[in-house]
DNA sequence: AGCAAAGTCAACCAAAAGGTTGAACAACCG
DNA sequence: CGGTTGTTCAACCTTTTGGTTGACTTTGCT
């Protein structure tokens, strides 16, 4: 069957959703989207220290939003973009109700108004 | 213009993120998008206390994924899926790359001739 | 061999998250 | 009025998070 919700899912999306909710890590991802990048280079922009973008890149390959590749010394991280796709599922079960959101909630509410909605 | 992201973005984005990140509010969101309940009523099912789930429901307010009015002593509490449109947005950017990579990925397995593709 | 560069590991710290319990508040009901 | 119901607030505790610094490992360079 297809959209079967099972616990292993649910902590992945625990681990994408918490990988994704902070800007840095974002950030991160977006640049490693355009490009693949070392650790270094990754951490110039920033003003935190090497150490803390090496976190932030330790929770993206936690959820599996990353890669790396080790070549000489350097690591060449790269972005996983596929990984994303189970957060692009959960959300698209709400994005039909969104886009249906006014239609349907117009109808509810019209039921709602001739009766007294006890629950 | 259309898709320009500013630091206020960024960091709803965060609040969106966190409040997802955790498996029991998307529970909660995925329930009040069938139909909006009270705090009792959405705390019935779980094994911890009230205020807890009290509180998961503050994360998800704060995010604006869920809105409240009060009727008597009851909060009504209803899901706001509109205010998963950013995350949806932000998605979407990535969504093509990886898109992209599934129709390469298409045209490298037609090219071995069409077989069992399960892996 | 010996030094520099790229990253990680380990220990530590402050702040936030998620949970608990108990008190408080607000509104309805007898 | 007094009690019950629905919910939040406050204080507290433990774990996680995000950051720091300093030591260590691995690889490359000369």
């Amino acid at each position: 069957m297809m959209g079967v919700m099972v616990a292993t899912d649910s902590r992945r999306l625990d681990h994408l959703f918490h990988a994704l909710s902070d800007a840095t890590r974002r950030e991160l991802l977006m640049t490693l989207a355009h490009k693949p990048a070392s650790v270094t280079e990754l951490a110039r922009p920033y003003t935190t220290s090497l150490n803390a973008i090496s976190k932030h890149l330790k929770v993206l390959e936690g959820a599996h939003l990353i890669q790396r590749r080790q070549i000489g010394t350097r690591h060449q991280i790269s972005a996983n973009l596929e990984a994303l796709r189970p957060v692009d599922e959960w959300i698209t079960v709400y994005r039909k109700n969104w886009k249906a959101s006014l239609e349907s909630l117009d109808r509810f509410l019209k039921r709602r108004s001739r009766k007294g909605e006890s629950s």
